[in-house]
DNA sequence: CGGTGTCATGACATCGGTGTCATAAACCGA
DNA sequence: TCGGTTTATGACACCGATGTCATGACACCG
């Protein structure tokens, strides 16, 4: 690999003043800089970026942490849509800064995540953006000499700068617009209630209810997935939540279900019952994990979970703590997705009683 | 941030013999050992990966290039299943080499593949594995001065070490088990014929047929999905295709689908024409893309696509190159995935005719 | 025509590690 | 007790950039 010396000595110049055509920094003469160029062209020259890291003590590196690659978005706990998009919207958000983003992850494990954190600090990263695989409370560790942190999809309670979506807006939207369709019978299948996301969705799908004038029916909303990647016992949950609301006096128009992965499913149990979606009862999901929510047939109501936006927005809170920014904030910023609304909810007509 | 200059004053030791405490290249006396890991720990000394690159012109670093992260699932090209399994399967297969692994996105935009080259080049890595997001052919750039290359879900014409999904492989013995039981009229709804993998799973197809004796009906065979991510056109692309082979006389009792997603599809449809799955008709998929083919109910028989394998293979092959291994296959290697059998194909009882 | 800038360029030190070689101290067998 | 080896440590140079400062060549101005 050619160095800078070895450039010099090809155009017969100092090394100096190839650092001035490559940086730009001072004027160089024409005639030199052709030579600088040629000669870069002809030894297929590419500048060190660890001396120059070493000598100006900026590496333009960002470190990514996340468990996206390796857990299967089987993990029920994950809100089944692979948070790898929230990776893409940090490249987004940082495609036009310079920076590298070096991207580690935890294999699902956590206690990996420190010697992780040790490889950036090693790699002298001038932020970190750990990226959690569902929307919950994290605790990392806190290393000497560590670059400014933004969590996304997660938060901790170090006031940490944190991007998360807003669960409860996107459940409350959801519902509304559900409701603004005729519907108002609309059961709830949710997800463990273990996750935050099942509390504030809850909490937002009671809130449309009642700015409606709809009284809450605790029949209607019922845990309907498990914790851990057994999706046989997955299924007999949600099959018999299933049994649970279709057996109700005054049956729901409308299942809105945990995730998109939950609705799949339910098209087909409901199916097996000879009960047509969308003719006989309408399904939303959460998440618009496309892969599933456009695929689906007939096309999936959902919300989407704006994981795009959320590691952009991540990625511009880092670049603002970097730039020195004073971005400690008391709550985590939300993030709005907004409803999807296709086939699988259509209007409610009333028919004769 | 401390340098091993502060730390060898703190532990009144030469910068040197702090070397040798963290690299255990040479023998340190007890003391003077515990003197300076103690300094270490009270400055929070962190060794700086620049320099030591730069001394030892040894990075350590792996460059991984992929469209994985960028590309949404509802690519169709792309063969349904997210990519970033190949990562995952990188990332294993690099975890005890004790190499970082840098990973640049090209957000789908392959002109951006020379400078991504160039940012690992910069960053001197030590070896370079380029994901594609479906199996296909490519033509990489190649940089002065690169390190050894190797090709992962895609080949080139320049004999550069690659890896591959067996695809034909994959189908046959799909097909040949759903002929062990008891099925003689196979459909076959393809991926775009502009696949390779289109290509070779129809072949295995027809190979599978072929060593059972039973004959090739080329009507049983319908490409049913559009390139491009017009998803209505791929709905009307099945649609129609469905509408051909159930419109046969002799109508088949399993339809194969190029991948999960479109089984998925065919599930509603079928089910929207009053067909049940899988009591009237079998369906299966390809890829195992797990979301889908386990949680769809009936859950999806399928073919996986063993893209962490394929992840895991292309890591070794590089590490072997990189020490100096003679790489250089006329072939590219085929990774094989398992049929995974599940309950959306039944086995055939003949019925009374 | 001398003084004062401006422009273009180079010499040199420096960033933080580590390879090489030197050296002092400890050890060991005869 | 002494030469020879091993062990523990340090001095110093070097990897490849770039910041600082110096310098030579012109141009411009009064």
């Amino acid at each position: 690999m050619s160095t800078i010396y070895d450039v010099a000595k090809a155009a017969q110049v100092s090394p100096k003043t190839v650092s001035r055509v490559l940086n730009g920094d001072a004027p160089v003469g024409k005639k030199t800089r052709e030579a600088v160029e040629k000669a870069i062209a002809e030894l297929g020259y590419v500048p060190s970026s660890a001396a120059r890291t070493m000598r100006s003590q900026r590496s333009g590196l960002i470190g990514l942490v996340t468990g996206a690659i390796s857990l299967s978005p089987l993990d029920p706990a994950a809100s089944g849509l692979p948070d790898i998009f929230i990776v893409k919207g940090v490249q987004e958000g940082l495609e036009n800064s310079g920076k590298t983003l070096l991207i580690s992850d935890t294999g699902g494990r956590s206690d990996r995540v420190p010697s992780l954190m040790r490889t950036f600090v090693e790699h002298r990263v001038e932020g970190i953006i750990y990226v959690a695989d569902y929307h919950r409370q994290v605790s990392l560790p806190r290393l000497p000499g560590h670059p400014p942190i933004v969590l996304a999809n997660c938060y901790d309670d170090a006031h940490t700068p944190a991007i998360v979506p807003d669960d409860r807006f996107g459940q409350y939207r959801l519902v509304q617009e559900i409701i603004a369709h005729g519907h108002r019978r609309i059961a709830y299948l949710t997800l463990s209630d273990q996750l935050d996301a099942t509390r504030l969705r809850t909490a937002g799908y009671r809130a449309a209810l009642q700015d409606a004038g709809i009284d809450y029916d605790p029949a209607l909303v019922v845990v309907a997935d498990t914790l851990g990647d057994d999706t046989e016992a997955q299924a007999e949950c949600l099959w018999a939540a299933l049994d649970a609301v279709l057996a109700l006096d005054d049956r729901p128009t409308v299942i809105c279900c945990g995730n998109d992965r939950m609705a799949m499913r339910a098209y087909g149990m409901l199916r097996a019952r000879q009960i047509e979606v969308p003719a006989d009862i309408a399904v939303a999901g959460y998440d618009d994990y496309r892969a599933i929510s456009d695929s689906l047939f007939p096309r999936l109501t959902t919300v989407e979970l704006p994981y795009v936006e959320m590691g952009r927005r991540a990625a511009e809170r880092l670049l603002a703590a970097m730039a020195g920014a004073d971005t400690e904030d008391a709550a985590p910023e939300l993030i709005r997705g907004d409803v999807v609304w296709r086939a699988s909810v259509p209007a409610l007509v009333t028919g004769p009683s």
